[in-house]
DNA sequence: GTGATGTTCAACCAATCGGTTGACGATTGC
DNA sequence: GCAATCGTCAACCGATTGGTTGAACATCAC
């Protein structure tokens, strides 16, 4: 019923899991870290990368009683192809993104410490 | 509470809509055309639209008792810049697109005539 | 073995979503 | 003026979402 794009734009449509998947660009993270900087239960944040795992926005791993969570790029790329068609075809502004990201991160939605200061 | 990449990609997660932003790219087109080839009363295809304006996906300016509606690019560029951070930068691939939206606009998603055949 | 740690599961809750129907308000053509 | 057309609004419905809590399950350290 619901094809891989739902999917992928549905687990976007959060700042919460947005927020996450910016924390993943910087490193691989355990579950409990991931957890840690946002105002809620960690099994909100499980259901959460459970969300992003059936998207394919990211792939965890389990190592002992660890669950290491790292970005899978193909799905946002797919997205991304697909988006492309209805704007024009700029070169991307790095610096821009760069803003957003960061925007993102650090403004209030639920972050209580920036992504850096976790181990 | 809501920013607006919540409700770009929100409105972005429902294949009906992604199916409405497809047939805009190739014309403005009035509601009731709009909905023409969907199976759902006009009712809830307005409600989607109204979700896509709220989203500045599209404008909607009315004339006389028409509504045209019109891509409103901006708001994809946007999340498409925040979205091309987690894959490579590579160049698009057109082709690609084409398939991709050809596949989404004739995939059983409610449609029952293919875009083209809309005045 | 025991106890702490890391993670998920299940049940629940309020809010939102995607759809319906029926009534309504403009605008147009005759 | 009157009827038809275009579109939205309001009320309703069942399903899904995003969160909670408490219990359960593995695994690790001692």
């Amino acid at each position: 019923m619901s094809n891989p794009l739902d999917l992928t734009f549905a687990a976007l449509a959060d700042p919460t899991r947005r927020a996450i998947l910016a924390m993943l660009l910087e490193d691989d993270m355990a579950v409990t870290d991931v957890a840690h900087p946002f105002h809620m239960s960690l099994a909100a944040i499980s259901k959460h990368l459970k969300v992003l795992a059936d998207a394919g926005l990211i792939l965890q791993e389990r190592r002992g009683r660890v669950t290491w969570c790292k970005l899978d790029p193909d799905a946002m790329r797919a997205a991304s192809v697909w988006m492309q068609g209805f704007g024009q075809f700029d070169p991307v502004d790095l610096d821009a993104l760069e803003r957003f990201i960061e925007a993102e991160a650090h403004a209030g939605l639920g972050l209580e410490v920036p992504a850096e200061e976790i181990p």
